[in-house]
RNA sequence: GGACCCGUGGUGUAGCGGCCUAACAUGCGGCCCUGUCAAGGCCGAGAUCGCCGGUUCGAAUCCGGUCGGGUCCGCCA
């Protein structure tokens, strides 16, 4: 299995190695030296082994230890035999056996590296960014980078087996202006022209269904020139999946079979709610507060409108009169919460949008939980109004009623915010729970109050259900979609949707969405013609990669799952990019750079 | 475009107006050491506290700016 300088992975040994020969090649990770007796921890990909270098079993091999640094590239020559009764180390894989040095060799010795390879405490990410290929070494990054080559090759041979057919698609491709900002590639040969960077697939795996493939898959390199975060880098990996003659239920029960059985695989240990929950879009929204709830922990939201419609508090009036909601939860334990943390939550909701925050402290001795309620609102509300709030919310002594008064959605939002905060505070989610879910039934348009325009809410080419085609017409807002999400641990993991496949119906929408003909026509008329051609009924749905692995590995970033992440500014700390060109090359490419105005 | 956090020997931290001639751990170099595995013991080198400017008798420490990294809002069909 391995060339002439190398017999086993370090991490592969074992006491039914015991007698054989090696050849060793690897790391040195740590070196023990005790003047006689020298011990090296050799590590490889796949481990660690400890090497043992006696002066009388190898005079050549232990003076070539003497040399040995951290991270000198070795090889040595021996016998794995079992350590002496009473040193093995039951902390290492290979601790029952070490090998005896009789030959070794420096392969290429190692400057000091800038930060500890052995250890995974924090690093500052800048360091780590420009050393990104020692930042691999360690062991963090280096099971996360072959837990997400598990991930592929596990996703690879379940599609596979289900007969679907991975094909490329290009990624210069053409720009289409709506949507994400493209990244852009000038052309040699056509002044002015440029190719785009593909934000996605979804035009291409489109015309595969056309073109008769049925099961389309790709791990598909996109490209997005916005701003980045934690979960947003300039490229990512998606899984891009295409089926024809499905409905939405086909492709969602196929995407919770993959989960499940890659659950299975890599994270035995682990739990679902299963089936997996599939919530309406509006449900999502009246009880979490998301369309990515954490469904970990319960405290649902509820709506009080109703019980405290006559209620004399001048919060929960205006409110209701203007059209608003009043909602809440209930966060259980918290009923001693301080002046102090109370304030806290309600900067809270403040910065997420709602003028302030009700709460509601049920500390009572009484005859019942609602008996003695601290609260701004308690001298508002008659004991029959209170009595109802806790039941609906299941309320009880020693919890706290946090109510936001509102429009819709913002109180939604709010509430939604401070759920998730009250969870992460109670460590109410279970570590080993992935609440993975598919949230369904989203609006087909949302209204951008800027542009005064309808804009699609997932993308253009999403059918809308065949009961609300009315609606298109009378009220665009309400068309719901085929279009789902799934979710896991308030994370959005994919996207997808039942496709558009006729053309009056993909032309309707356009023009709903304000495009102007000879725009649909330049813009899309290939699609539009392929439509013509016998385009089956087809769907689909598009996996980020990055985040899926960056959930499994427990990350909080998808950097630590990505070889060679970009920095928060766009940028790549170890080539360098992005970076100037020759004005060679940019007169090659019919380009100029426009200088920019300085400030001030 | 905006808000916030971080920047002190190689690394990770402490110090947050004078006691700093900057502390601790680890790493690094030397010497000793034959069963360690975070090896141990002794000795040593290593920092103008990101950069520029200001306040002050005095700045790592306070203020302003700037650069770099990060988190979030906007943005992300």
């Amino acid at each position: 299995m391995f060339g002439l300088l190398k017999s086993h992975y370090c991490g592969e040994l074992r006491a039914e190695h015991v007698g054989q020969r090696v050849a060793m090649a690897g790391w040195v990770h740590r070196r023990r030296d005790h003047g006689g007796l020298i011990f090296i921890d050799l590590r490889d990909r796949e481990g660690m082994v400890q090497v043992a270098f006696d002066p009388k079993a190898s005079p050549q091999g232990h003076a070539v230890a003497e040399e040995m640094r951290s991270e000198y590239v070795v090889r040595v020559e021996g016998q794995v035999r079992r350590r002496p009764p009473g040193t093995e180390n039951p902390k290492l894989a290979t601790g029952d056996v070490e090998v005896v040095a009789e030959a070794a060799e420096i392969l290429n010795p190692s400057q000091p590296p800038p930060f500890y390879i052995y250890e995974d405490g924090e690093v500052e990410e800048s360091l780590r960014f420009k050393y990104r290929y020692l930042d691999l070494r360690r062991a963090r990054m280096r099971d996360n980078i072959l837990l997400r080559h598990r991930v592929v090759k596990f996703i690879r041979d379940f599609l596979d087996a289900r007969g679907f057919v991975e094909i490329e698609t290009p990624v210069l491709i053409k720009s289409t202006p709506e949507g994400a900002r493209d990244y852009l590639v000038p052309s040699r040969v056509y002044p002015g022209k440029f190719y785009a960077l593909p934000q996605s697939p979804q035009q291409l795996k489109q015309l595969l269904m056309v073109a008769g493939f049925e099961r389309y898959f790709q791990i598909a390199r996109c490209f997005r020139d916005e701003d980045l975060r934690a979960d947003r880098q300039p490229e990512h990996t998606q899984l891009d999946l295409e089926m024809s003659f499905v409905e939405e239920k086909d492709i969602l029960d196929l995407m919770e079979e993959l989960i499940t059985a890659l659950m299975a695989e890599v994270k035995p240990s682990s739990r679902m709610l299963k089936p997996f929950p599939r919530l309406p879009y509006k449900e999502a929204m009246a009880c979490y507060g998301s369309d990515k709830p954490d469904l970990r922990f319960g405290m649902e939201i509820n709506d009080l409108s109703d019980l405290v419609a006559d209620s004399e508090f001048t919060v929960f009036r205006a409110a209701l009169g203007e059209g608003g909601r009043v909602k809440g939860f209930c966060a259980p334990g918290c009923a001693g919460y301080s002046r102090h943390q109370l304030e806290e939550l309600t900067g809270l909701a403040r910065s997420a949008g709602a003028s302030g925050l009700v709460t509601m402290a049920l500390v009572g001795e009484g005859s019942s939980p609602w008996s003695t309620v601290r609260s701004a609102a308690a001298k508002f509300l008659t004991q029959d109004q209170m009595a109802g709030i806790t039941q609906r919310l299941e309320a009880g002594t020693g919890d706290l009623i946090l109510l936001v008064a509102g429009q819709s959605p913002t109180v939604e939002k709010v509430l939604g915010h401070l759920r998730l905060e009250m969870g992460h505070r109670l460590g109410l989610a279970d570590p080993d729970l992935f609440a993975f879910a598919f949230i369904t039934e989203f609006p087909l348009l949302e209204w951008n109050s800027d542009g005064e325009r309808w804009e699609p809410s997932h993308h253009p080419f999403t059918a809308p259900y065949e009961k609300d085609l009315a609606l298109l017409d009378t009220d665009p807002g309400r068309v719901r979609a085929k279009c789902y999400d799934l979710v896991c641990n308030g994370l959005e993991l994919a996207s997808g949707s039942i496709r558009i496949h006729k053309r009056p119906l993909q032309e309707r929408i356009f023009r709903l969405l304000g495009y102007r003909e000879e725009d649909i026509q330049e813009r899309f008329g290939h699609l539009l013609e392929a439509f013509e051609y016998g385009a089956p009924p087809h769907g689909g749905i598009a996996p980020g990669i990055d985040r899926l692995v960056m959930l499994l590995a427990g990350e909080d970033t998808i950097r630590e799952v990505m070889a060679f992440p970009k920095t928060q500014s766009a940028q790549d700390l170890l080539m360098g990019a992005p970076s100037s060109v020759t004005e060679e090359q940019l007169r090659e490419l019919h380009l100029a750079i426009r200088p920019e105005r300085r400030q001030r």
